[in-house]
DNA sequence: CCTACCGATCGGTAGG
DNA sequence: CCTACCGATCGGTAGG
């Protein structure tokens, strides 16, 4: 836009953004590719387009860099995925769609799912301890309100088993894996998971949670 | 056993262990901890209880070291989790089986199926492509193996869809995200998931694919 | 947002 | 399995 002479324009990402939406963009795909320890202040400025020491004036620390991309990447997940549990429609049309936003967050935003990932396993020390706090805390919030959202469907019998916990319990683990399956890399499967298939997909397992499933 | 009169013994691990053991033991253990890139050869040395350069009369590389815990991981992994499908009983209990040694060897070895993890996601450059085939090798394995085993279950009228393949992918995502969930620190349960819970979990997600689930 | 620089540590090697 | 050492790079700072 601006002018088109120089070609020292940043190397990759959106030149037209902030240096600090770039920055966060720039760790957050690096700290996905690589792991956190795998992943360098220069990598980072080198993606950003400007010098190590500029990525200073945003952050005190790479610490600290890790830890604003949890933040705001548990937000965004909140976001996208908590209102489908409270939107109009039965039990099992909400929880779709509640799985359907989780997947559609994974896809378009692997890097954020990555950070979770990283935070909760990659990280020693002390920082490790913080990240994983956070981590647990997103994880339990999750986890009362799927349990809440059981409790009502049991009140409201559309499920086959009255213990709301064990059925938060498999839904999370099995949500757990098709997300995590969604992540780079980890095509392990031949075909992208469509609209259609997860559709399928969760049918089948449903199901298994419905009262009077089918025969 | 030799002499308890010094302590220069390895700081941890079993001291009777072989070098080489330690060294791999020290390192899934690190690598599990602080990730690959958070962990360093100096670190690994040190719970060995050699000197850093020691470590490279048994490999010439981290990297490596990396590989060979890879494909050690993968063995164990198969050698626990696999015969289940083929042992005798029905599809049904076959299934439940390899789900418990599943979940048996994530809580036996966990640096194990963290390595898994590493390898498919910490990793950038030639070292990371290598190894995410390697994963991926494994994975596409075991999903063949599992669409076989549903294939015969489709056969023999066990189940309530004709599709082995979707019948697969359900099982693995549930299965990953138990796996998973079971990891160091993602205790997001305040239970420890006992062989009853596993169990009472199981019934609830194999009535959606038994045939003629309960109602 | 830059140049210049810090001490510490990185993976790895030489040579025994 | 050790001591001694290599050049490169690490996260971070000073000072502008």
């Amino acid at each position: 836009m601006t002018d088109a002479l120089t070609d020292s324009t940043p190397p990759t990402g959106d030149p037209a953004a902030s240096t600090h939406d770039r920055l966060l963009s720039a760790a957050a795909t690096l700290f996905a590719e690589r792991g956190y320890g795998g992943t360098s202040m220069a990598d980072i400025a080198e993606q950003v387009g400007v010098r190590k020491a500029s990525l200073y004036n945003y952050y005190p620390s790479k610490e600290e860099i890790l830890m604003d991309l949890l933040h705001r990447g548990i937000d965004a997940w909140a976001g996208a995925c908590a209102p489908a549990l409270e939107a109009p429609g039965t039990h099992g049309e909400r929880l779709w769609r509640h799985l359907r936003a989780a997947v559609r967050f994974a896809v378009d935003h692997p890097e954020a799912v990555s950070i979770f990932r990283i935070a909760a396993t990659q990280i020693g020390g002390e920082l490790g301890e913080r990240a994983m706090a956070e981590v647990n805390r997103h994880k339990a919030d999750h986890r009362r309100a799927l349990e809440a959202f059981f409790a009502r469907a049991v009140e409201a019998g559309e499920v086959r088993t009255a213990d709301p916990r064990e059925l938060a319990y498999v839904f999370r683990m099995f949500a757990n894996g098709v997300v995590t399956n969604q992540l780079g890399g980890c095509h392990d499967d031949d075909e992208v998971l469509s609209d259609e298939r997860l559709r399928r997909v969760w049918d089948l397992f449903w199901n298994g949670i419905a009262d009077g499933g089918a025969a």
